[in-house]
This record gives structure tokens, sequence and C-alpha cells, in this order.
DNA sequence: TTAGTATATAACCATATGTTTATATAAAAT
DNA sequence: ATTTTATATAAACATATGGTTATATACTAA
């Protein structure tokens, strides 16, 4: 692959917030106040990290009404399966958010 | 994986020096002399990029007498394999500096 | 020991990055 | 239409990052 395609990437996973996004949306589409809670990150912070993931297409979004989901993209690189699998699991933290009723939503 | 150890590996690979490095020394192992000269930049700043890939596990070295090889480690990674695979060959980058002399060493 | 070569480290500086607060946009509900 | 909710963008600031120049260290050769 080209090496900006392929920096752009690295970079876009080069933050540990970043990371816990993908970990997190391995399991499922999120929207943005989801991850804000499970997070506890501020607003416009999730939503710009979720702009660089989507500028160097590891995610993708979907609008449904006030909402806009996020999910895994990222099949454009070829490896991407094997870096996703080396994430930790998020089970739990999506466990917790349906519990506390968060879950669809917000 | 820890979240910790992926995002200081992700951070190493997020920058396009250093995924130039890992593209050569996937060929073959390399010298910081030998580095400067196929990339063309100065050695304090290959160095610095040498010590980022061996902290996060990258890359490993080998002292011989002056000179100090540089190769591709990564075996704590999983995935490591299916990235270096995404890297563009750099065979050409490296037969010029066997034909202009340069090879070991320096 | 001294001089030379290969590499590492430190100090400095400019640019990039991540967070916060404030504001804008878009859709929904009233 | 106005208000509310969800999300995005902008401005400001502190910290991180990468490059350069200068210097230190490690080994070799004489």
């Amino acid at each position: 692959m080209e090496l900006d395609q392929l920096t752009e990437c690295y970079k876009a996973m080069a933050d540990k917030t970043r990371l816990n996004i993908l970990a997190l949306l391995r399991h499922e589409e999120l929207c943005v106040c989801e991850l804000v809670e499970i997070l506890k990150m501020t607003q416009p912070s999730i939503s710009q990290h979720l702009r660089k993931l989507k500028q160097a297409k590891l995610v993708k979004e979907r609008r449904n009404s006030q909402w806009i989901f996020y999910s895994i993209d990222g099949e454009i690189y070829p490896f991407i399966k094997a870096n996703l699998d080396a994430l930790p699991d998020m089970s739990e933290k999506i466990e917790q958010l349906k519990q506390s009723g968060g879950k669809v939503c917000c």
C-alpha cells in the first residue's frame, strides 16, 4: 500500500482513546453520546476522535434521525482484522451501558 | 493485548520515516549509516526514529564492532506479519545502495 | 595514547496533537 | 416557529513530536 495511506491509518490508531473506541465498536455500532458515557469524556473530544478515525477510513457513520451511529470500516486495509483482534474485549463496558439504561439511546 | 502496549506500537508506526525504515528492514538488517544514506536524512534523526521503534519492540539491534545492525522484531504483536506485508517493496532502494558501493559498510 | 568512525543523547525550536469551552448545525418535539 | 437534543466545528492552550545542531559515548586503527 501507499505509505501515506498507511501513515494516516497508524496515526489514527496511535491514541488510547481511539483504540478504545475501535475496541467498543467491534462489539456493535454506537452513537456519539453512548461513547461519551462509556469513556467519560466530553462530547467534542469524542467527536474529534471519531473524525480522525473516519478520515482514515477506519470507521463509517450512519445517520438515524438525531443520532449518528458509528461502526467499524477499515476494509481498505488488508491487515485490519488481525489488528482489531488484538484489541481488548470491552463487552463488560457495553453491558454496563445497557444496564444503566442508556442504550438506544441517550 | 494491553491498550498501552498497543498504543506505543501504533505511535511508533505513525510516522512515514519509521514505516520506511520498517519496509527496508523487511528485506535485510541494516546499520544506521546505511539507513542515513538510503533515506537521505541526518544521522541523529534516524537514530531517534530507531530508538522509538526499539522501545516499541518493533526492531532489535545487534552490535558488530563499530556498527549496530537493526532488524525487524515485533514478535510480541500477533498482527505484525500482516502489517509488514502491507508495506511497499523497497528492494530497489536496497539495490541502489549496494551498487553505490555503500553496502557493508559505510 | 591519540585520531577516526559509528552511533547515541541533549538542547533547542517549529509544528502537530488532544483537550476544553463556546458556538454552530441538524433533526425532533412541542 | 420555538425549544430541545445530538453532533460538529472553531478558538485557545498545553503538551507531544520530529528535525537540527552540538556534544558525548563506544569501538577501531594507528
